[in-house]
DNA sequence: TCTATATATTTTATAATTAAACTAATTAGA
DNA sequence: TCTAATTAGTTTAATTATAAAATATATAGA
């Protein structure tokens, strides 16, 4: 290599190799800098469901997908949306009967499969905390203008567009 | 209120409560996008992990905190890093001393605290999977050009500042 | 129909995680 | 020096979460 050349993977660099040398880096910081803000709001939402309700994230999420969907939905339906495993949902909805905020149905024309929905009892339960929740995230959103915001969004849907398509392919 | 005026909360309206309740929306979409992003990637990860090194996500990020830092972190340090309580890194500093991949040392001039620091064998074994984690990575974030990283990259860190000002003030 | 395969859910075992209580050591003041 | 408050870490009890195996039902072919 001559005298003066630029270093392999210097960032100046421009070649094919180097750039994505580059911005293997440049990903790997973004994404623990995606983890860092999730963790920062799941904690501060959790903290404040438990101070506030007496209320946990898990059973908060469960209650608002059951609220937008008043026909019900099956387990398997909750753990897809709640993106986690059938036996976590099995053992959440558990406690959540016994404590009567939803309840188990047979579902129609499919005997393997329950229908879960929200009783009176958790759709209170859960109108009560959303006006709140939504004031947590406002709060913790508020030095984001409304540019800001829909750069970010917009930004996380190619993300999103990206994970899906990696997923696939 | 006059005939034909525009109704409360609408998104055409320019007033001060009307902007906050239109971008509270947003905030909330912003939010749920970012904890869907967070999750896939988090489970891609700790997928390849279980497959190819029959290893769990926050056993490596443990060890990826103790390979920063040779001289080794106290069991604080690590909570404080990791955001999670002191009493899961404990546990899980327990199960990774067991299997010989880091140690624990009495920490010079504190006798309350303990050093963590990687043994070889948990060196090598960190060694062994950081190049996998950042092809993983690297093919999550394919869809992103240069551009699209930076852009997220700021976005975040926008977020971060937000969010560390919401905990103070 | 019979059979194989797929789907829906639960169960089991274990790991990860939290919050709160607790122990031990340090630090700061009176 | 005492004493109170703080700090570091562990323990405890409960919840949340996963992966894998098991059960029951449904569906599609032969």
């Amino acid at each position: 290599m001559p005298e003066g050349a630029a270093p392999p993977l210097s960032p100046q660099s421009g070649d094919f190799e180097t750039s994505l040398a580059g911005d293997a880096g440049l990903e790997l910081r973004v994404w623990l800098r995606l983890l860092t803000c999730s963790t920062l709001i799941e904690r501060q939402v959790r903290q404040h469901l438990r101070e506030d309700f007496d209320f946990t994230l898990p059973r908060f999420d469960l209650l608002a997908q059951l609220d937008r969907e008043p026909e019900g939905l099956t387990m398997g339906a909750l753990s897809r949306r709640l993106m986690v495993t059938n036996g976590n949902v099995t053992g959440l909805i558990d406690r959540l009967v016994a404590e009567g905020l939803v309840e188990r149905q047979p579902a129609p024309g499919d005997r393997r499969a329950q229908l879960v929905r929200l009783t009176p009892a958790g759709k209170r339960a859960f109108d009560r905390m959303t006006p709140a929740h939504a004031a947590w995230i406002h709060k913790l959103f508020a030095g984001l203008d409304h540019a800001a915001l829909t750069t970010l969004f917009d930004s996380l849907a190619k993300l999103k567009t990206s994970l899906a398509n990696a997923e696939r392919g």
